[in-house]
RNA sequence: GGCCCGGUGGUCAAGCGGCUAAGACACCGCCCUUUCACGGCGGUAACACGAGUUCGAUUCUCGUCCGGGUCACCA
């Protein structure tokens, strides 16, 4: 009696409780949900898990759904866009698990427990490892009609086989067998009336037809409970793919699961430090599962045609900046001009402010194949709005064959040169440039170096002299090569 | 601590009884060049350990070690 979908294919969800942050772990766990769904034609459905009432955080779904947009990981039902299967929200669905959990105290299968929390958290330290005595599970019903005639507050709890084992198939890790008697008796109602996560997500599950139960490692230990609970409802158990770890680097080399001490972990912080979505879910994507081949680069929509569950890797994973920037500046490298120059317009704005006059091509051409993170963008050109401080040691550059004698001399050339020049384009600067060099008969980088230097003000630029003449304007150039030039004097 | 899972270069990751053990990132060299970057070429670097099974183990089994997860009226 399971609630199969009419169309058979493949349903899994994404059940996020609203805390507020979306950690790169849940957004896997979303995009791999996402992409077992989508290779298969399925349907992805988004659930808000809000059962606990203490940890509601204001605007946290807004958080969700944002993130979901600018990650593309489009939900094909949900809260906000209903569906045959909803409420989509838990907090919503709150009538319907009680039933179900009474079926099961009808059935034997459950039972009430009046323990109190204090006795609890007293018998749990007295049993080796934590857990509950099952104090309630066999008192008379005289005895539960009574306490419950007096209102003493209760819990639902499952009734778990004493002997035995429970053995399940997950699809990443194979079978997986775990002995009975450490299954503790778990709550499914709480005292407030509300349902555990584990008991709702099993109510929840079926009924929306969930196929494929997507979720990180750290469930595989609960599993069992989970398909004793399908069993006691004589329901389906639904397939299990359960995901690898996201681990950190720590300081010290050591590695632990990814958390904020790693830096930046959230989806949204990752996109302010300046990484584009497209190149995180990239990324994400191949962080715990690998294609046929060898291939890296794949779009969303590439990833839904060419995922498959067998691929998926059974060892944690640690999480590695390097990667991700290489991933970004692929990303950078393949936008059009035109993209990049989109995209970017708020960095350079940053840098220069608005209205700045800078040659928007000109700063393309030049960023696009430098920069790995858009943030680095400010820092880049910041010496085109000012002019750093520097020292005329800079002026020295052993391969270029520049030093404090010759120098001057190359810089009063160029001065001259400039004073004279009228076709101020990419390509009028270069050949005059290079032809001075050739009629000073010195190497191009004999010419080329103390103009950058001095045009530039600092050793690394992006970009050479040429482009920074050309960004720079006429008049701003021979401004800067005439401190330049002074700087020399100077003792 | 009990139980569960994992262990191929620094990182990601192919491999699924026989290979000189792929590839990518990072790192290091060289080339290109007007600095840097891009690009091109090349290089360093790995099967945790010990027993089995087998003609033959990175691959299968067991043990050890290491790492992680889990034992909530949290999700």
């Amino acid at each position: 009696m399971a609630y199969k979908r009419p169309d058979g294919k493949r349903v899994t969800r994404f059940a996020p409780s609203p805390t507020g942050f979306m950690h790169v772990g849940n957004l896997r766990t979303a995009l791999y949900e996402y992409l077992v769904a989508k290779s298969d034609d399925g349907t992805f459905v988004l659930r808000i898990e809000d059962t606990d009432q203490e940890r509601l955080v204001e605007g946290a779904v807004d958080v969700i759904y944002q993130t979901m947009k600018t990650a593309g990981l489009q939900h094909d039902e949900g809260p906000d866009l209903g569906g045959e299967y909803g409420p989509y929200v838990q907090s919503e669905r709150l009538e319907m698990y009680r039933p179900y959990a009474e079926q099961l105290v009808r059935e034997g299968k459950a039972y009430y427990c009046f323990c109190s929390k204090e006795r609890l958290a007293e018998v749990s330290e007295q049993i080796p490892g934590g857990g509950y005595d099952r104090h309630c599970r066999d008192l008379p019903q005289e005895e539960i009609d009574r306490l419950l005639q007096e209102g003493v507050p209760y819990v639902i709890r499952q009734k778990m086989p004493i002997e035995g084992s429970t053995a399940f198939s997950d699809l990443v890790f194979g079978e997986i067998t775990v002995e009975n008697k450490e299954l503790s008796d778990q709550i499914l109602i709480k005292t407030d009336g509300y349902p555990t996560y584990n008991f709702a997500n099993v109510i929840d599950d079926h009924t929306m037809g969930v196929t494929h139960v997507v979720r990180g490692c750290e469930y595989l230990s609960s599993t069992p409970k989970y398909n004793l609970l399908y069993e006691a409802f004589g329901w389906e158990i639904p397939q299990y793919i359960h995901l690898p770890l996201i681990m950190g680097k720590n300081e010290d080399g050591s590695v632990s699961k990814l958390s904020k001490r790693h830096g930046a972990t959230g989806f949204e912080d990752l996109v302010a430090a300046g990484y584009l979505p497209e190149a995180i879910i990239n990324y994400i994507a191949l962080l715990g599962w690998a294609p046929q081949d060898n291939r890296e680069i794949f779009t969303l929509d590439e990833l839904s045609k060419v995922f498959d569950i067998s691929g998926i890797s059974k060892s944690p994973a640690v999480f590695d900046y390097d990667k991700l920037n290489w991933f970004n500046a692929e990303y950078l490298r393949a936008m059009t001009p035109e993209q990049f120059a989109q995209t970017a317009a708020p960095y350079f704005e940053q840098a220069f402010g608005k209205d700045h006059g800078f040659d928007l091509q000109v700063l393309t051409a030049m960023l696009q194949q430098r920069v790995t993170t858009l943030n680095q963008i400010p820092e880049t050109i910041g010496f085109l709005a000012q002019l750093p401080e520097y020292d005329k040691e800079l002026f020295i550059n052993k391969k270029s064959k520049t030093d404090l004698t010759n120098v001057p001399v190359m810089l009063d050339a160029v001065i001259e040169l400039v004073e004279g020049m009228t076709d101020w384009t990419h390509d009028g600067i270069h050949d005059a440039l290079i032809a001075l060099a050739q009629r000073l008969e010195v190497k191009n980088g004999t010419i080329m170096w103390p103009a950058r230097i001095a045009a530039a003000g600092q050793a690394v630029t992006p970009g050479g002299a040429v482009e920074i003449f050309e960004l720079l304007g006429r008049e701003e150039t021979l401004r800067r090569l005439k401190l330049g030039r002074k700087k020399l004097e100077e003792a």
